[in-house]
DNA sequence: GACGAGGTTTACGTTAACGTAAAGTGCTTG
DNA sequence: CAAGCACTTTACGTTAACGTAAACCTCGTC
């Protein structure tokens, strides 16, 4: 039961080139550590495209890719509808039609900027935290010393 | 009627030493393009308390800097609840009861672990942006070559 | 062949962060 | 003093991003 090596799941799993490696949804979930219903919701949303095997969803390594990227998105506040507007043209790119590479191009330098703004928050609040930080700690310094 | 400098509003607002400059609510929306609402709407959730005079709420430097910073916590994707525990903390660290210095730097400490994950998030991001940036140029001028 | 572990669809529930509308207060300006 | 603005409270509505529950397959295993 052990020799037909047509689509091992798990035991051998990692032996595979990752590029021809499959997941099931629980296995993305897991890897990321979100809910099942997580990443259906984002197939429903059109941010991902697993193909089928019968009822069941199989995700590839693209696919993968695509869950991390919108991860990351989102841990960095962009909406669903920000992340695929641009998922979305980058897909469309390779027959691309010039006006919509121009409108990427646009996209993607709004995109930019934002992170730009961001870094700058980034900073600031940086500081801030560190002032805040070293108060907190001569107040805290002074309480301990009359002993 | 242009004697009384008790409390000018507008005309020469920008004469006062900013420290003892107030703000109406609408004045503070307009500075931070946010809607009225928007303020009360932290107020009501503890991020701000200004002080009244009658039932107009008077806005002081304090609360402006508050309303700053909480917008730039807003940026960068976290909750006001979040963006209010540590508000708060900071509010009560004068009187500061050493087991919630402790905490206070706890928490601090969490928040800067966060935008340390986020500014690798916007590393990486940025790379993805320049790559695709890249390609799409690439696309784009193999369209318009062959004229 | 019952069953438990995973998968599926459908659908209603929930939370955060406001928007929007109604109805009232207070000043100042023609 | 009527009109208009900017403020107020109260309350219901809305959207995004899932959570949760029910009811159903399907497969390997005891």
């Amino acid at each position: 039961m052990t020799q037909k090596p047509d689509q091992a799941p798990a035991a051998d799993a990692d032996a595979l080139p990752r590029q021809q490696r499959t997941y099931t949804i629980g296995e993305l979930a897991q890897i990321f550590e979100v809910t099942p219903r997580t990443i259906r919701f984002y197939e429903q949303e059109g941010l991902l495209a697993p193909s089928r095997q019968g009822q069941k969803r199989i995700y590839r390594e693209k696919d993968r890719v695509r869950l991390k990227l919108t991860l990351r998105g989102k841990r960095l506040g962009f909406s669903l509808a920000e992340i695929r507007e641009v998922v979305m043209m980058y897909d469309a790119m390779p027959d691309g039609n010039a006006r919509q590479l121009r409108r990427l191009l646009e996209l993607l330098a709004e995109k930019r900027a934002n992170l730009e703004r961001q870094q700058e928050d980034i900073r600031l609040m940086r500081l801030e935290i560190d002032d805040v930080d070293q108060r907190a700690r001569d107040v805290l310094r002074q309480l301990e010393k009359p002993l």
